[in-house]
DNA sequence: GATGAATGAGCATTCATTCAT
DNA sequence: GATGAATGAATGCTCATTCAT
């Protein structure tokens, strides 16, 4: 399952790429504001700028739509955290900063992580577990990072930590009116840092 | 808003709650499956035991039956996380009991407590403050046995923590097809355990 | 396959049979003047003295209504059909009476004969196989009186007979623009059955 | 109303007859398949070869897609029978060799006969008119084959039998699940010859 | 002449809610 | 208090037709 599994009955792809992409935006602000199912394929429609026979001609029904969103989501999500993590010189700072700059990309696409949590259970089971895959790639990746600047942690660990951190990115955003009124993300940032680095320095 | 504050135009107050008991568990059973948004008055009234007329002497829209099973379902948590957490003896072990105690609660409620990280959004705005404002009571419950526990930690610390521990315990449930194929419930918590005592022994 | 296969959401027995009688006589005149594809549900309704929700509280798809109209129609000229055919005494004369009598059946029932003409492809194949059979049986009677008031004819020629006499009734519809500016109904009636008597005499 | 009279863009004659050529072909198989009101123009393009928009170059309504079916069908019918009725010697045998003729023809074109019963009246009024004006036509060049080959039948029966033979080979089509299981077609037509024979023998 | 992307009126169907019994 | 039939606004989706390229 790839977003091109999508069936659009239009022919041009560079087209096709255009007018998903405004779909997805449309559909994203929209999804932010009331929810999936809240939205009428109307309102995608006028808010992507085009009209519902439009809109129809690039998906085959409402839930493609969603999957096109989440798919972006975490394609998003995943290509920003692929790049920061070219490792260098692996080491325990290094890790440090890379769990910092995952933490900064959440916090960027906040919302866009609350439509997740929320709506994934919408999607059909195939779709559903095309995009766990997705994440568990993530973890995958978390995991493999701490394994390799900090060699002493088990595996088991690893893998736990990195879901730890993972959902901690995330919590950053879905628990926002309980955080971000009493720190700021640098501090946030900071203090889980700590945290975490002093767990993998006692383990 | 309480619970009370959902009219029905039933005067029998014993009647009220025995009918609200059956039309939340018959719900709670639904949600599970379809999610709110799928499910239908209708079948929420069958599964009750009662007629869709019926059904509506008690509340007033659809929503309001998201918001009882919403209640109920912080209601029960908290009630389960109250009755753990007179302290004896604050101790640090004693706070790993705690939140030992508190795993297994929402571990036996991860089913429900996914319903909350779905749903919630879908209430309006009112209703939504009150079950944060349950959310923050946990949290703060949480946060207040850390400080009595654990006297050197400091205040934003044990608020974070708090946090952490909280959503550790939802983490499990809601990523339960990942984390419950690679960890028993024992393993997680022995391991979740592990690293909170390492990082309030060392801050 | 019958009538009460039709799922109705609606319990009250008595109820659902007055509302579909409601329901099957407007959609017939609307189906004379515009066909079943041309019609829409909220039309059905309409003609039919209630909502669009009721209507569908009685049906499940548009399709369940052109069923519904279909075994209607075959259920009458079965019906009127069945109650002339108990034979006394078996004569070719009462053989000729017999199809008399059903050629007045068709004259009167012309534009509901009509339609199934039309729409009866317009039916899922088992629902088709269901009408299709109720034909045969139509057939099969005529058959069986050709038979018995006539017991020199040779069985396939009976049902060859049997058929052209079905056919010659609908005919007598579907062909009116033709024929009834030529012919009054006892003209046709008269020649059709000389017909068929010299045919069956000669045989 | 011809043929010519469905207004095309285009003005190459060649190209019309062409592509409408293509067309009909293409809508007589999807007509076969689904019917008139189940096919799509998209699915009309489609199979006639070309894209929806040169489709309407070359019509300029869906109806005019029928039209021009219904259109040839019936000419190909037509142009058939009439090569076949240059009477040398008129007789009941010639009269008998020519109704063969017929049921062959009309066996060869069940499905786009079926297509005719099915469709005609989705036709607009004054297309319909046409188009009954041609089976007007074919049922009296029947009706004067009668006339001549059996110059003793009265005229109201030569146009009645005319009537009924023009429908006895629409039924081996329309009625083909009841007949072809029981009858070949020789089977079919020396029967049928046998009763119209011993008819007009009668008269 | 050919193409196919765009349009939006139109349709079948659903479902929360009401209210007479 | 309980029931369930009735309602109709709302929604997802289709498809004939147009028109810029």
């Amino acid at each position: 399952m790839t977003n091109t599994e999508i069936i659009s009955s239009v022919k041009d792809e560079r087209l096709i790429e255009k007018r998903r992409k405004q779909m997805i935006q449309g559909a994203i602000t929209l999804f932010k504001k009331k929810g999936f199912h809240k939205t009428t394929t109307r309102e995608i429609a006028k808010e992507s700028g085009f009209s519902i026979g439009t809109l129809y001609e690039y998906i085959r029904t409402k839930e493609d739509v969603l999957f096109l969103v989440v798919d972006a989501i975490y394609g998003e999500v995943q290509s920003r955290l692929t790049t920061m993590v070219n490792l260098e010189e692996p080491s325990l700072e290094h890790l440090m900063t890379i769990i910092e700059s995952y933490f900064r990309v959440v916090d960027d696409m906040q919302e866009e992580i609350i439509i997740m949590y929320q709506e994934v259970k919408s999607l059909k089971k195939p779709t559903q577990e095309y995009v766990l895959q997705k994440e568990r790639d993530m973890v995958d990746m978390l995991k493999r990072v701490i394994l390799t600047c900090a060699p002493n942690v088990h595996k088991e660990d690893a893998d736990l930590l990195a879901n730890n951190i993972f959902v901690q990115g995330h919590m950053w955003g879905f628990r926002r009116w309980a955080l971000q009124k009493q720190f700021t993300l640098e501090d946030y940032i900071k203090r889980q840092l700590t945290y975490i680095k002093s767990v993998i320095t006692h383990l």
